[in-house]
DNA sequence: ATTTCTGTTCAAAAAAACTTGAATCACTTA
DNA sequence: TAAGTGATTCAAGTTTTTTTGAACAGAAAT
């Protein structure tokens, strides 16, 4: 239900007043979507660097560890939300944030909206088999019209998706 | 990031097959939604029941606490998700569900969202203020173009938001 | 005015989510 | 092929969130 807001932790390589202000934006933006913290911190940097960072710039500057850094990456690569940027002579990768607010926001519909509509739908299918055996057909009536109502939600949030996306992809 | 699926507390009072998987629906929806699990069972409950509900009603038949349910209908009648339906001679308040989409789409983007909107946009104001005192130009500039970025980003979405419940408002 | 009945509050307990860091993997390079 | 480097994994630790339940508050009823 989002409260305390942690602080952001002290640092050996001091983050300027702006970018410090910038991560705690998009910290306290991704809780909202339910992401962890540590990956709005990760992005919040990228967002605000001019230059693409590495894993071990990341987590010197943010003072994150190891773990949770690649943790970060690995989830922000699957929403499409960083990309990486070869750099001859330099084994290590560089990142740089995705700028496209239609990728930002597709990649979040694909990867953390659209799987709990899919296994929204399954459940209710299963839920309309199990509504019919009700005894009662007055009781399975209304059952039935609930689950009816419950499935015309699903398929208007399903809708709603394409239209976003649409509307954000500017 | 939402994974591992508590399973429905065994109850005294036995729910049907419908109403367990009903329940199960919304405690898992609302998560979805970074709301606590017990504010979906409660909800989901009174979306499956014939009848309107008492506090004690849910108590009994969810096996949560009375502490829990109590702070659950709070929340909910904050969003608007429940109406009260008075009854004579009887003292406690008896719940049913509000069933339109638009109004609990409404409540949630009022209560949960908007708010985050808002301090964001107080935030980049205080951030744009930072930025023009970097005393590198160059530096300044960049900042400045990413600050105008995350503006419109956050503009578009308080666009979206009217949007979103015009549609889902049938 | 006392008891009884609903419902709320809140400190403490429990559960869930996130982070850490040592072990490990996968490549490169010597 | 051994040593070195960058990155990942995951069990254990930490923090945050949620739930519990006993104490409390208010409003009838006696």
């Amino acid at each position: 239900m989002i409260s305390p807001q942690r602080d952001l932790r002290p640092c050996q390589t001091p983050l300027t007043a702006v970018e410090t202000q910038v991560i705690e934006i998009f910290a306290d933006g991704v809780r909202v979507l339910g992401l962890p913290r540590s990956l709005g911190e990760i992005y919040g940097l990228l967002f605000i660097s001019q230059e693409p960072l590495s894993l071990d710039d990341l987590v010197e500057k943010l003072n994150i560890s190891k773990g949770s850094t690649s943790q970060g990456l690995k989830t922000l690569r699957t929403l499409g939300a960083i990309r990486d940027t070869p750099r001859n002579g330099d084994r290590r990768t560089y990142y740089e944030p995705a700028l496209e607010l239609k990728r930002l926001v597709g990649g979040f519909i694909r990867e953390q909206v659209r799987p709990h509509l899919i296994s929204g739908s399954s459940k209710l299918q299963a839920l309309s088999q199990a509504a019919k055996l009700s005894p009662d057909p007055s009781e399975r009536e209304f059952f039935l019209s609930r689950i009816e109502r419950l499935e015309s939600w699903v398929k208007r949030g399903g809708k709603l998706l394409p239209l976003i996306q649409k509307i954000l992809g500017q």
